[in-house]
DNA sequence: AAAACACGCAACCGCTCGCGT
DNA sequence: CACGCGAGCGGTTGCGTGTTT
């Protein structure tokens, strides 16, 4: 289905905005929100496609927008929310408020990738370049890139999950808006004829689905469960059966089908889970509360990294698993320990010390 | 002092997605 | 179900500025 770009009209301005241009934009915004972007320029009185304002507005007129440097919290959340969503930057931008994606990506093309590269990481697979996984000390990292996985999914929940209860606040008149890290959706005056609806995580299924293509992977998943044989989750619960029978994680929404497979040797059963997002219910306007509600993400995965890794040294005083990645004397190595263990604190921290609850 | 180079960032482009008809 | 449209996303570009030679 062709489309004529917005652009190609002749007459339109392109190129640096003007300080004129953007009063014009900013005034038209704050006095009557940007409504449809296609239709702002003339009524603005600028000269501009509709795209341009919206990349004008979103990337550096927004109020709520801070600039300058990236503090050191920002760039480690960065970091491991890259390895975990890879180059998703408007879902990382879901979790540092004030931060467009476009400054993200740009900060992490410009200072972040650079960095990772001289530590001898590789920016794409956040995996140590030497080194493959599970042929020696970076045996934890297999295991954490498969957790990653999951809690990939349960980030792009949490993003979704934002977007969804601004989308609800900004319907509902009696609640005073609130500038937050998506604030177009606060001011997009269009209505909404569709009532908000639970996230459908296309992102979890698709998971769900390469798990099942993978039941080796359910080896490594064992590993993951403590003793009671379930991993709590915020987003879900995982659960066995019995010894018999394999389970794979899923979600209990409601739209989601329960999965079974007879019991034969490539078996496997889904079971929905009854505290994960089914609970959603309880909160059906108010996501941010019921995500607070859940349990801390992965309670006792550092026990497995460390199980797995082949080491059992307890955390230091500091929390952190400086012997994760084994014993090395380098700085180099030293550098790749810290970034492991970012990357475990960030696992352990990112449901309670999400800035965006 | 000036040219060459490197860097950072704002903006653009093209594609995909979701919704309405 | 197919199509058209608007919006958003991620990759890329190009310009302004700082640094080096």
């Amino acid at each position: 289905m062709g489309r004529s770009a917005c652009c190609e009209k002749v007459g339109l301005k392109k190129g640096p905005w003007k300080p004129e241009e953007d009063q014009k934009l900013l005034g038209y915004i704050e006095a009557y929100g940007h409504g449809s972007w296609r239709a702002l320029p003339a009524k603005a009185g600028l000269q501009r496609c509709g795209k341009s304002c919206r990349l004008r507005w979103t990337n550096y007129l927004r109020p709520d927008i801070k600039r300058g440097k990236f503090s050191l919290q920002e760039e480690q959340t960065i970091n491991q929310l890259h390895a975990l969503l890879g180059n998703r930057w408007s879902a990382i931008a879901a979790h540092l408020p004030k931060r467009t994606d476009n400054e993200i990506k740009n900060y992490w093309n410009t200072h972040l990738k650079k960095r990772l590269t001289k530590m001898g990481i590789d920016p794409v697979t956040h995996k140590p370049k030497s080194d493959t996984l599970g042929s020696g000390q970076f045996k934890g990292a297999a295991n954490l890139s498969h957790m990653a996985q999951w809690e990939s999914a349960r980030l792009e929940a949490e993003a979704r999950l934002v977007r969804e209860s601004k989308l609800v606040s900004n319907l509902n008149p009696s609640k005073t808006p609130q500038l937050g890290s998506c604030p177009s959706a606060q001011l997009h005056t269009k209505t909404q004829a569709a009532p908000p609806k639970l996230p459908c995580l296309d992102v979890l299924k698709a998971w769900q689905g390469a798990w099942l293509s993978k039941q080796k992977d359910i080896a490594i998943f064992n590993m993951v469960f403590n003793s009671n044989g379930s991993l709590e989750s915020p987003t879900s619960t995982l659960n066995f059966l019995d010894n018999t029978l394999h389970s794979i994680p899923t979600v209990g929404f409601s739209d989601m089908s329960t999965i079974a497979y007879p019991n034969n040797s490539n078996s496997m059963i889904v079971k929905a889970d009854p505290t994960g997002f089914s609970d959603m219910a309880a909160y059906p306007n108010d996501p941010a509360k019921y995500m607070s509600s859940l349990p801390t993400f992965m309670e006792g995965f550092k026990e497995v990294m460390l199980d797995n890794a082949g080491v059992h040294n307890p955390p230091n005083t500091n929390g952190n698993l400086d012997n994760v990645v084994g014993s090395c004397g380098s700085d180099f190595e030293e550098n790749k320990m810290y970034y492991w263990n970012d990357m475990l604190n960030l696992v352990n921290s990112t449901t309670s010390g999400s800035p965006m609850f």
